[in-house]
DNA sequence: CCCAAATCTTACGAATTGTAACAGCGCTCC
DNA sequence: GGAGCGCTGTTACAATTCGTAAGATTTGGG
């Protein structure tokens, strides 16, 4: 499947030309005059890329960019017309991977995200057995160890979620992006699946309910999970 | 251990401007003038940036290049004075990460060489945890915990408008920067909703509601959060 | 002092999430 | 083939979050 390109600019030209170069480069496409369309599709689907023009008109395109940092997954590249080293600086700093200055030209644009998407430098290849917290996940034997080498089987449903949280600790999980990666399921309609594996990895976790130290729930947002995760 | 950032440039002035501004930067660097001194050291040790001159004059720096990116593993960007899109299609086709034209500010080479090693799903989000008048708010765990160590979670809501004042303490926010900066949600209808998000939060910072000693309001012009704010 | 505007606080309800119970599915073992 | 078991999604209802509404309180100008 081809890469999912957001391109969030009120410009309709610059819409556009990028739409057109992406599709014709491959990618599939989406097109936002705002940041708020644009929030509101994040609720739906994930991006791969996106790429963010800092000067909206209903909102700072900054805070647009920040939001998606906190999230994951997806490459940032800023696109603006302020070409000072500060504005650049303070975007790559809040969590851009690229900025680029108008004009600019789309070709340009399309090698860059496939500079990115080239993804060589993703971190080395995983084992299959992770440690956090005096836990141990074997993902080929589907069971967890806990400290005084009680195991607990998972099922393949929890272990992806599990491989999920522990592929990005300390980091907001969005909803949307677990929906994407796992269940995949077509299916739009609403999937409270989601929560129930979940639920039920935390009780695998032995997670205090009241009190979850280990995965944690943003409201309106994903999921976070603490712990100081070693793979082996 | 810090990263190890190489230079491959020609000229003096620009290796040490980049070293100078690397090193205080806080990365440990290397400089060559010539792609043979460069290639040679490459087989002791393994750098994980590469800053690559193209207008070499012992070899074309995209040479240099398509090899760097055939070993996998370091960043590489390329520096060059060559402005022309297709030179800098042809070197991130190559296999560079990045492309810098001459002449460059040196804080932008830093940031882009930040933002590429914060990784595409570096784990590790740099220390999100700020102390200030005896409390010490943990972002990542969305709880505050005070001097004798009791811990107060702190909701998704709670926690934006609290690292907003905490990113600018001492000085005044106003309320329609909040708005713009947090107030997200699709509809920006009612702005009350600020207050209740202070007013809780002042709440869980055991603020006099007579005499707030940290989050003030400014009577028709916003807040300003008093406290010595340092991050970890 | 008095008043209008701004802000604080409390209560309530819509939306979001947790979890138990149930149902469908595929599997193994008689 | 059928009973039994484990896995997983669905449903239903409880718990939580957070914006809205409304009344109380404070501020600053006259």
């Amino acid at each position: 499947m081809s890469a999912l390109v957001t391109i969030l600019d009120d410009e309709p030209a610059i819409r556009d030309m990028l739409s057109e170069a992406l599709t014709e480069a491959g990618f599939r496409t989406l097109t936002f005059a705002r940041a708020t369309e644009f929030e509101a599709a994040l609720r739906r689907t994930t991006p791969d890329v996106c790429l963010v023009d800092l000067g909206l008109p209903d909102r700072d395109g900054l805070s647009v960019v920040h939001r998606l940092a906190l999230e994951q997954g997806a490459t940032i590249i800023i696109i603006s017309g302020r070409a000072q080293v500060q504005d650049k600086i303070t975007g790559l700093e809040l969590g851009a991977d690229d900025y680029i200055i108008k004009p600019f030209d789309p070709a340009e644009v399309v090698a860059r995200i496939r500079a990115r998407l080239r993804g060589p430098k993703s971190s080395a290849p995983q084992g299959d057995t992770a440690h956090f917290n005096g836990w141990t996940a074997h993902f080929d034997r589907y069971a967890l160890v806990d400290q005084s080498g009680d195991e607990t089987p998972f099922s393949h449903a929890e272990g992806e979620v599990l491989r999920l949280f522990l592929q990005s600790p300390k980091r907001l999980i969005s909803r949307a992006h677990m929906q994407e990666t796992l269940g995949g399921a077509a299916g739009e309609s609403f999937d409270r699946a989601m929560d129930v594996r979940i639920s039920r990895l935390r009780t695998k976790l032995k997670e205090d309910p009241k009190n979850p130290r280990l995965i944690k729930t943003i409201y309106g947002a994903g999921y976070i999970f603490l712990g100081d995760v070693e793979w082996a």
